[in-house]
RNA sequence: CGGGGCGUAGCGCAGCCUGGUAGCGCGCCUGCCUUGGGCGCAGGAGGUCUGGAGUUCAAAUCUCCACGCCCCGACCA
């Protein structure tokens, strides 16, 4: 750590993320290009968004299950915009046991596949529907520019994979795991993102429709944070996923996919952090309050570790989860620098007044130096620390919101458009038409996020070709 | 895959141009001292200079060939 200081947001956004990765211990580089070892304070977050998520799976129906990492390469070919969106981007074993093999094996870069040969074996019956299984695994993509959290060679995710009777149901499934990722991102993560339909240029390979939430990192970027796509009759064709129906009539079932990965772990820090480094929301932290102990004599030590450990226990025992840092030889201002960087959103000080006053000092991470600093009574500290972390939450989310809202321009035309999607969004009217968007995209390198569901409503001219449109869209930069 | 940058101690770098067998800062270890915003002092450990080949009495340094990583583009959760 040659340098304390990381550089600045402003000054070189990208490298202050990259640094930021590797300091406040989240991953590490691995000895393969493109892979990522996640460290254990970076897993403890990727825990606290996998819990948040899995509640409201298992709360809206869906289960848990295992499908295996290698997959018969002819599964990737059976279905054809599947096979012409992955190929480039497979690892392939060749070889095993020492022999080469008859038919290379996939590692999985997705387990539609794998997945919809087994629903073709389980779904006979109309009874059998509908199939709700979401998993937790890794999967490996081999991409040709990659960078921690955001794009690695192999991440973790979970793919849901349902099957139903009817197209309407498929629907209806994609449209409330798009809302459940919603929901997640902005309750949990304290991001708030737009919900919104991908073009047909943007669409996951195989999907007749895909969903996805875009959020707004800190340079004006987008970032796609979660997809939820409906697949139509597409891969229970490819696959032969089929059921009688109550009229004894054979049927193809219609299936979704959905999937949230480690990426959303990079939104985090890009969304929220600064140039202190990381800022972690309250309900995501893997430490939600740090204790530093502050002494000079062994009678100071001695009672001030004696108060701490016994406020420690007292806001564990109210759900908190309390760091104490009772590192030797390190100062205070070390320590608070360094849990700053870590972004855990409260810290608590306590010091020998604080002790002979029965106070502490509570400063938050989402308010640097003396003024997110308070003096508060310990008696009643669990319930102080609860609404301050809520307060906490509460407000990063609406810093995110007003940081998107005054980067986001209704561009009405193309030279507005242009100077939006230099710094933020642009949310204009879009014909719909595939040239209009490849034309923008080669000219401003700014890309289609989603049209959001949520619609103004009226009509008005395309911000390309001025023809009428009666749905606006987001365009931005995108990771 | 195109363009650029870089591989020297755990990390960040200097040394290379002009060959003479390796140094600085941080970190680490020990001791003392300190601790309310990145303490200080003293002592110490730690390096096949990415790999290979060549030139030379002599290569971190010059030449060639590999390999790896990072950044910027095209592709992508």
């Amino acid at each position: 750590m040659a340098d304390m200081k990381l550089p600045t947001r402003s000054e070189d956004f990208s490298e202050w993320y990259n640094q930021l990765v590797l300091r406040a211990e989240l991953a590490d580089y691995a000895p393969v290009r493109g892979c990522m070892i996640v460290r254990p304070y970076g897993w403890a977050l990727w825990e606290n968004i996998t819990a948040a998520l899995d509640r409201r799976f298992k709360a809206t129906g869906h289960v848990n299950a295992a499908f295996p990492l290698l997959i018969p390469r002819s599964f990737i070919e059976k279905e054809k915009s599947h096979v012409a969106g992955f190929s480039p981007e497979l690892a392939v074993v060749t070889h095993g046991g020492g022999e080469k093999l008859e038919e290379p094996l996939v590692i999985r870069p997705t387990s539609e596949t794998i997945i919809g040969h087994a629903y073709a074996k389980w779904i006979q019956s109309y009874r059998d529907l509908p199939v709700l299984i979401n998993q937790w695994n890794s999967v490996v993509r081999w991409e040709l520019r990659t960078k921690l959290f955001l794009r690695t060679l192999e991440f973790f995710w979970q793919e849901g994979h349902t099957a139903h009777a009817t197209a309407e149901e498929a629907e209806t499934e994609t449209r409330q795991m798009l809302d459940v990722y919603t929901d997640f991102a902005r309750n949990e993560a304290a991001i708030p993102v737009i919900p919104g339909r991908k073009s047909a240029a943007e669409r996951f390979a195989g999907a007749n429709e895909t969903y996805s939430i875009e959020a707004m990192m800190g340079d004006g970027k987008a970032l796609q944070a979660g997809t939820s796509h409906n697949l139509g009759q597409n891969f229970a064709k490819a696959f032969e996923i089929q059921y009688l129906d109550k009229g004894g009539v054979l049927q193809f079932c219609w299936t979704t996919s959905w999937g949230l990965s480690t990426r959303f772990v990079g939104a985090i820090i890009m969304v929220h952090g600064d140039d202190q480094g990381l800022i972690l929301p309250p309900r995501l932290a893997p430490y939600q309050l740090a204790i530093v102990p502050i002494f000079k004599t062994d009678e100071e030590k001695a009672t001030v570790l004696e108060n701490a450990r016994r406020l420690r226990r007292e806001l564990a025992d109210a759900g908190v989860r309390v760091k104490m840092d009772e590192r030797e030889g390190i100062s205070p201002g070390f320590k608070f620098n360094d849990w700053e960087m870590r972004g855990v959103p409260l810290r608590l000080e306590l010091g020998p007044k604080d002790v002979a006053k029965g106070s502490v000092v509570l400063a938050r991470r989402d308010r640097p130096g003396k003024e997110g600093k308070a003096f508060v009574a310990q008696q009643g500290i669990a319930a102080a620390v609860t609404e301050h972390l809520a307060e906490i939450q509460q407000a990063l989310f609406d810093r995110a919101l007003e940081f998107r809202k005054s980067h986001t321009a209704d561009a009405e035309n193309y030279e507005e458009f242009k100077k939006a999607v230099e710094s933020g969004f642009a949310f204009s009217w879009w014909c719909g038409s595939g040239d209009c968007e490849a034309k923008i995209k080669e000219e401003t390198r700014a890309t289609m996020r989603c049209i959001p569901i949520e619609q103004p409503g009226g009509s008005g001219k395309c911000v390309y070709c001025g023809n009428q449109a009666s749905e606006k869209a987001i365009f931005a930069k995108a990771y």
